[in-house]
DNA sequence: TACCTATGATTGATCGGCGG
DNA sequence: GCCGCCGATCAATCATAGGT
């Protein structure tokens, strides 16, 4: 039984959700990037500052944020959406077909 | 008989709008810890996350505190006082090591978010 | 109040790349 | 060739916040 939790001791005890801009920010990159949602370390900085938390926050959230996404898309669906719209396509795009004027999301 | 929870790697039935990157599909083996036992009869005997007590936990620590670094001969010697893979001790090293580092960044400049209007 | 889901953090272990 | 390390990530889990 005293084997039982060093919980005593994790820094997890006292979490608080991020901030509504935090997410919204975060949410903005995921999508607009659900492509290759692995932001550098020059864009975790950015996120951070934009969001006021810490890259390291930033980092823990693309790793839940995929996971998640993954592990259940359907859930994510009407997420996608929201900021599918909000947000324009990302510029740093990779192997692309080379299409000038298409529509990449409904073909 | 094989039951797949979602739909096959073929032809998913693609929600419109989202589409299905690689990232994705991204599955990684799972964990090959600790060696062979006598498996086949709970399905998977180890492929499981090691919960290392806390007396490992506690040694570890403690070794950590005195060298960052193991040395193959420490390395086997604490495997064994502690009944772990020497894998897992190296993995362990490596882990705290990432970890270290991560704190001590962090903890270099935590002033910048104050709550003035707490 | 009990129960269930959403979410941030932790961590043993994997992946790919480097250097010895 | 093989090994250990690093940096990033995965995947499962913990513990709490939020909602019904």
């Amino acid at each position: 039984v005293m084997i039982l939790r060093s919980r005593f001791l994790d820094a997890r005890r006292k979490r608080r959700n991020f901030s509504k801009q935090a997410t919204e920010v975060l949410n903005e990159y995921f999508y607009s990037h659900l492509s290759n949602p692995y932001p550098s370390e020059e864009a975790k900085e950015e996120l951070a500052k934009k969001g006021g938390i810490t890259v390291s926050q930033v980092s823990n959230w693309f790793g839940n944020k995929r996971i998640r996404y993954k592990k259940n898309m359907g859930k994510f669906q009407e997420e996608a959406n929201i900021y599918a719209a909000k947000t324009a396509v990302d510029a740093t795009n990779v192997v692309a077909q080379g299409n000038q004027a298409n529509s990449p999301s409904t073909p | 008989e094989d039951k797949d929870p979602a739909c096959p790697p073929e032809q998913c039935p693609n929600a419109s709008s989202t589409q299905t990157f690689d990232w994705m599909k991204v599955k990684r083996n799972p964990p090959k810890t600790a060696k062979v036992s006598e498996y086949g009869l709970l399905g998977q005997p180890n492929t499981i996350r090691t919960n290392f007590t806390t007396k490992q936990l506690t040694e570890l620590e403690k070794e950590f505190h005195f060298n960052k670094y193991l040395t193959r001969a420490r390395r086997v010697e604490i495997a064994a006082t502690l009944e772990l893979n020497e894998t897992q001790v190296k993995i362990w090293f490596q882990n705290r090591r990432m970890k270290q580092k991560k704190r001590e960044k962090e903890g270099l400049a935590p002033a910048a978010a104050s709550r003035s209007a707490k």
